[in-house]
DNA sequence: CCTCCTTGTGGAATCGATTACATCGACGCG
DNA sequence: CGCGTCGATGTAATCGATTCCACAAGGAGG
C-alpha cells in the first residue's frame, strides 16, 4: 500500500508538500498541488488513519457501548448514531454488552485502547470502577437511555412520567383496577424509573402496587415470561401487566398463550418501548414510544461538543403512549381524569 | 495517559525491556519484569493501540459492511460475528449500508484507510470498482450470505433450495396453485436465487411462475407492501405469497390488512428468513429459518484463517422450513410428494 | 585461563503521518 | 540599491509502540 513518501517521490516533492496539499494547507503552489494530486491518483494513495491517528491524537471515531443490540430500541439507537456521527464526520464503534458488566468493561476498556475520542454509554449497572476512572480521566462521555447517578456526564434520555399516567388512565378507563409491573434490573436508572412512574400514576387513581404486583425482570424475553407465570399463579392475579421493556412483554405474551388464555381478553398488556413488530403482534401492543431517532441523534451532538470544545447539553425528551388493542377494545373517545395532554391514538390497522 | 516511555522511567528499565514484559517475550530476568510489572500498575498503563497498529501493521480489528441493521437477521448475523470474533481476539466494526451502494462504498473505503485486518461483506450490489480493487489489492476477505459472481473470495451462506422445494410442497399440500414471490434486489445473489429456487421448485409440481406473479421488491417492508398491492389488483390475484425477505413479508401482512382481508383464509403468506417475532405476529409466519449464528460464527473463522495464513474455507450450510399458521391450517401429517426430508414442524403455539 | 555461547539489556531505527522551524527567492518600499 | 516581508518548500522532530543489533556479563568447555 502507497505511503506519503511514494506520493512524495512520485510528484518530485517532499513529504511535507504532499501533506499540505492533503490536508489542504493555503501556502502551497498551484504546480505543487496540481502534480501531488495526480501522483495521488496514479497511485491510488489513500492516507493511513492509524498514522495520522498516532500523530494528531484524534481517532475521529466514537464508542457506543450499548445493553443488548438484539432488542430493537438499542438498534435503532445504534443507527440513528451512526448516521448522525457520519454526518459529522466521525465513526462509530459499537460494543454489545448483553446486560453484562463484565462485558460491558471489556468494551470500554477496549474503546479506550483504541483512543476512540469519545464515549456513549447506556450503562448496565451502577458504574465500574473502569468508568468511573475514564470519566476522572477526562474522557469525553455522554449517557444514553440510561445514566449512572452522582457522575457529572450530560445524559440524554426520555422522560416517561407523563407517558405512564396517561397509561395508567387508559387501562383506569377501561375498567382495569389490578395493575401490576414486570421491571427491569433495580440496577438501572430506567428500570428503578419505570416502576417509581408507574407506582406515582396509579397513587392518583388512589391504587396501590403490592409487592407481588412488582416482578423482577431483566429486560429480556425469558424474565418477562418467568415473571408473568408468577403473576398467573396468585391467588388474584393482576388484571393488566406493564412490562418495562419490549422483550419482556414478548415473553409476557407467551407466557399469556400457554396458559390458553388471551390478551386482552383475559389480561391486559402493555410495554415500555414500541417497536415497529407491536403493530403486527396478535394483538397490537400499546406501548410507550420513545423518540428513540431523536434520542441518538442528541447524543452524538452532545458527545461532540464535549469532543470540539464546546459546553455539551443533557437533553430530556418526552415518550408517549400509543394505544393499540392489547388492553381492550378503546371505548369512544373518553376524556381522561388527568389533566395531561390525551394519549396518542395510532391506527394500529387501517 | 501514561506511555511506555514513562513505565520506563518508573522501572528503571529501558522501553525495550517494558516492551518485552508486555509481549512476553522470553528473555526478560523476573525481578526486570517484576518491577516492570509494578510500573504498569502503580500508573495505570495501558498500551496504545494505534501506536502498536501503527508498527505491526496489525489492527485486530475486523470491518462487517451489511445492508439493513434494522433488519433482524442481519442483527442477529453481527451479534454472532461480534461473538466469534472476540472469542478469537477481534474486535468488529459495523458498517450499515442501508442497500445503498454508495454507503457501502463509504463503509468499506473508511474501513480500508483504518487498515483492519479483514472485511467481512454482504455485498448490496454486483460489486463498486472499490471492492474489487480490495480484492485484487489482497485485502482478506470473506462474504456472508450474499456474494459476488465472478470474484474469488470465500463465500459463507446458507443454502434454501431444499427448504423452498419443501415450503413449496407445503403450500401445494394445503391446496395453493397460484403462487407469487416478492423478489429481492436483481443485483444481489439472494434476491436472484430465491426466485430461482422458488421457480424450480414449482415445476417440479407442473405449476408455471408467470411474469406477473413475480413482483420487485428491494428487502424493505414498504416494497413488500408495495408489490402485495400489485398482486391484489390483479384480475386472478395469487393464492399464496412467498416474500423473499422478512420485512417484505411485513410488508405484506400490512397491505393485506389494508384491504380487510386475512391470512391465510384470504391469502396466504410465507417469508424467507425466520425471526423471533414471526411467532408472535397475527398469524404465526411460516418462514424458512437460516442458521444465522453458524453462518456469522463460520464467516469469521473463515476470515481469520485468511488473515493468519491459513487456507479460508467457503461454507454452506442448510435453511429449512419452520411451518406456523400463515398458509393454512397444516393438514394431518401428509407425506409430500418430493423425496426431500420432511420439513420441520415447529411448535407456534404451546 | 582463554574462548565461545547464552542471556539480559539498551540504543536506535522504523511504521506513516503532521508540523515547527529553517531556508530561499521574489517582491515592495524607502 | 538594500532590507524586510511573505510565500513556497524542505528538513527533521515527534507521536508510542516493536524489534534489530550491539554489547556486557557469566557460565561452560577445551
Amino acid at each position: 500500500m502507497a505511503s506519503i513518501k511514494d506520493v512524495a517521490a512520485e510528484a518530485g516533492v517532499s513529504v511535507a508538500t504532499v501533506s499540505r496539499v492533503l490536508n489542504d494547507h493555503p501556502s502551497v503552489s498551484a504546480d505543487a498541488r496540481a502534480r501531488v494530486l495526480a501522483a495521488v491518483e496514479t497511485l491510488g494513495y489513500r492516507p493511513n488513519a492509524v498514522a495520522r491517528s498516532l500523530r494528531t491524537d484524534q481517532t475521529h471515531t466514537l464508542g457506543l457501548v450499548i445493553s443488548d443490540v438484539m432488542n430493537p430500541y438499542f438498534t435503532e439507537l445504534a443507527r440513528s448514531v451512526e448516521e448522525e456521527a457520519r454526518a459529522l464526520g466521525y465513526s462509530v464503534i459499537i460494543g454489545n454488552a448483553d446486560e453484562r458488566p463484565d462485558l460491558q468493561d471489556h468494551h470500554v476498556r477496549n474503546l479506550l485502547d483504541r483512543r476512540i475520542d469519545g464515549l456513549l454509554v447506556s450503562p448496565t449497572d451502577g458504574g465500574s470502577p473502569l468508568m468511573l476512572d475514564a470519566v476522572r480521566a477526562g474522557t469525553p462521555m455522554v449517557f444514553v437511555d440510561r445514566w449512572i447517578p452522582g457522575v457529572d456526564v450530560p445524559v440524554v434520555r426520555a422522560d416517561g412520567q407523563a407517558a405512564v399516567r396517561d397509561l395508567v388512565a387508559h387501562l383506569h378507563g377501561l375498567g382495569h383496577r389490578r395493575l401490576a409491573i414486570i421491571a427491569g434490573p433495580a440496577a438501572t436508572t430506567t428500570g428503578q424509573e419505570r416502576v417509581a412512574a408507574f407506582r406515582e400514576a396509579l397513587q392518583a387513581y388512589g391504587l396501590d402496587l403490592p409487592e407481588d404486583y412488582i416482578g423482577q425482570g431483566d429486560f429480556q424475553a425469558e424474565s418477562g415470561r418467568r415473571v408473568t407465570e408468577g403473576f398467573l399463579d396468585l391467588a388474584t392475579p393482576p388484571e393488566a401487566v406493564f412490562a418495562a421493556d419490549n422483550l419482556m412483554a414478548l415473553g409476557a405474551l407467551d407466557a399469556v398463550r400457554a396458559r390458553g388464555m388471551r390478551v386482552p381478553d383475559d389480561i391486559a398488556l402493555a410495554a415500555f418501548d414500541d417497536i415497529p413488530w407491536f403493530v403486527h403482534t396478535d394483538p397490537p401492543i400499546t406501548a410507550i414510544a420513545q423518540p428513540t431517532g431523536e434520542l441518538g441523534r442528541a447524543a452524538v451532538r452532545a458527545l461532540v461538543d464535549r469532543i470540539e470544545g464546546r459546553p455539551p447539553q443533557s437533553v430530556t425528551l418526552p415518550a408517549r403512549l400509543v394505544v393499540r388493542r392489547s388492553c381492550g377494545e378503546t371505548a369512544p373517545p373518553e376524556r381522561p381524569a388527568s389533566p395531561q395532554p390525551s394519549p396518542v391514538t395510532n391506527r394500529s390497522q387501517t
